[in-house]
DNA sequence: AGTCTTATCTATCAATTGTTCAACAATGTA
DNA sequence: TACATTGTTGAACAATTGATAGATAAGACT
């Protein structure tokens, strides 16, 4: 039994066992929908860990192929990042929300904290805030239009819904200041993905997972608190 | 007059005007401790536009000086890198925020707002902002250093004077609730600078330079109203 | 079993990039 | 003016890395 070069080198990889009791060549084929969808998959997380400046043959390594395979899927690199970027962003964002937010029956706060909740599973994780912030840091324009869909979708209803819980008439453009008000809670709760995905900070015991809800809720509430009283009075 | 291929090298430089014009060679001595202050600084910039993956040779280019110079004042881009790090975050850190905090004539209210709005005039800053981002997104080693100072210099001052503004006794470790509530507030101010120097985005119109103040006023009179309404009557 | 398609690999290239080093020259000093 | 010091440069190296292309072989179909 003479074992090939090739051979050899696929002990590193994933397939490397069968290889090692079998002696059957290791080289397996998929379709291609799956490889694609397999490579995408181990793209969005290399590339949440090292940045889009990565190399490709890292990325393949723990995939138990070659770099060069990269590009019977994608033309270049930079294709490759781009399809992360849009699966990443793309599938993310739940419409529900939005249903959610206009809502006949829900309190202003029920839908505060029903929204925030959701979101924040589904928005604080690893690779979507390592991944938004690598594409803000390099050029804006993938960024943008998630922050687009923030701005158009969502804070308008968040606002109508904090006049409503104020009491006071959902009719009328909001003002810049309302909309930085909101600011304040929308990236307070950002920033907790922010030390959990960035600095590497332990938020709390994780043996209880509704602290979160809890650390979210109290801000809710404190926002909701205090907007009737900074938008109601007289003041400014 | 024959000019050299270095000089018309130069004519892209920064000196390039008195080079076209007297014809003197370009090269200019400076001390050694103006030069490496002057890479230090070009570095602090260049490393917070494009990150600590940004190449030397396009560092040193409006420098008007070649890249192999660096290495005559850091023995490695590492520790031209460590260097900057050092610089920007050592630099920045004012110990008289501590002080400012333990006046005692000044009300809880007239603290928060005079910290805040300096530390976000002095952390809130292209350099610091996307340096310590890209910090946290590579190794948080260094990031690390800076939560040190503020997890143990400025959260517990912080907690102290809002239980002072509760009417609340100051003695007692800061919970977790108490903590998070906190770093809401801490967390979307901080996203001020998030938003305007990762993301690109134009806060307000920058033709009131008050603007900023109003926000971070507002959201830490929220921040105080809420937290006597949250911690003093038996919530939780 | 034979054949065709194409997923996958090996070999290789060219550009990039951190780093080294000997030569060059600007400035201070005797 | 001559010399010594050292800031500065240019050429070159080696490793890295995105990209190409022809060879190989896995799996489907007959």
């Amino acid at each position: 039994m003479t074992m090939s070069f090739a051979q050899d080198r696929n002990a590193n990889n994933s397939i490397a066992t069968e290889v090692a009791a079998t002696g059957t060549p290791a080289r397996r084929r998929m379709s291609t929908a799956d490889r694609k969808r397999q490579i995408l998959d181990r793209a969005i997380q290399y590339f949440a860990k090292h940045g889009i400046d990565g190399q490709l043959r890292n990325l393949t390594k723990g995939l138990g192929v070659t770099h060069t395979l990269l590009y019977h899927y994608f033309p270049t690199k930079d294709a490759l990042i781009k399809a992360v970027y849009e699966d990443v962003f793309e599938s993310r964002w739940k419409p529900e929300w939005e249903q959610l937010l206009d809502d006949k029956h829900l309190s202003p706060e029920e839908k505060f904290n029903a929204f925030y909740i959701d979101y924040s599973n589904t928005v604080l994780t690893y690779d979507f805030v390592r991944i938004l912030i690598f594409s803000g840091l390099s050029d804006h324009s993938i960024s943008d239009r998630f922050f687009e869909l923030l701005r158009d979708r969502l804070l308008p209803r968040l606002i109508r819904e904090t006049r409503k819980h104020c009491g006071r008439s959902t009719r009328g453009k909001p003002s810049q200041r309302e909309l930085e008000f909101l600011m304040g809670l929308h990236g307070g709760i950002f920033y907790i993905g922010m030390r959990r995905w960035i600095y590497g900070q332990a938020i709390y015991d994780s043996g209880n997972p509704n602290t979160e809800q809890e650390i979210i809720q109290d801000r809710i509430r404190s926002y909701l608190i205090s907007a009737k009283s900074l938008f109601t009075t007289g003041t400014k």
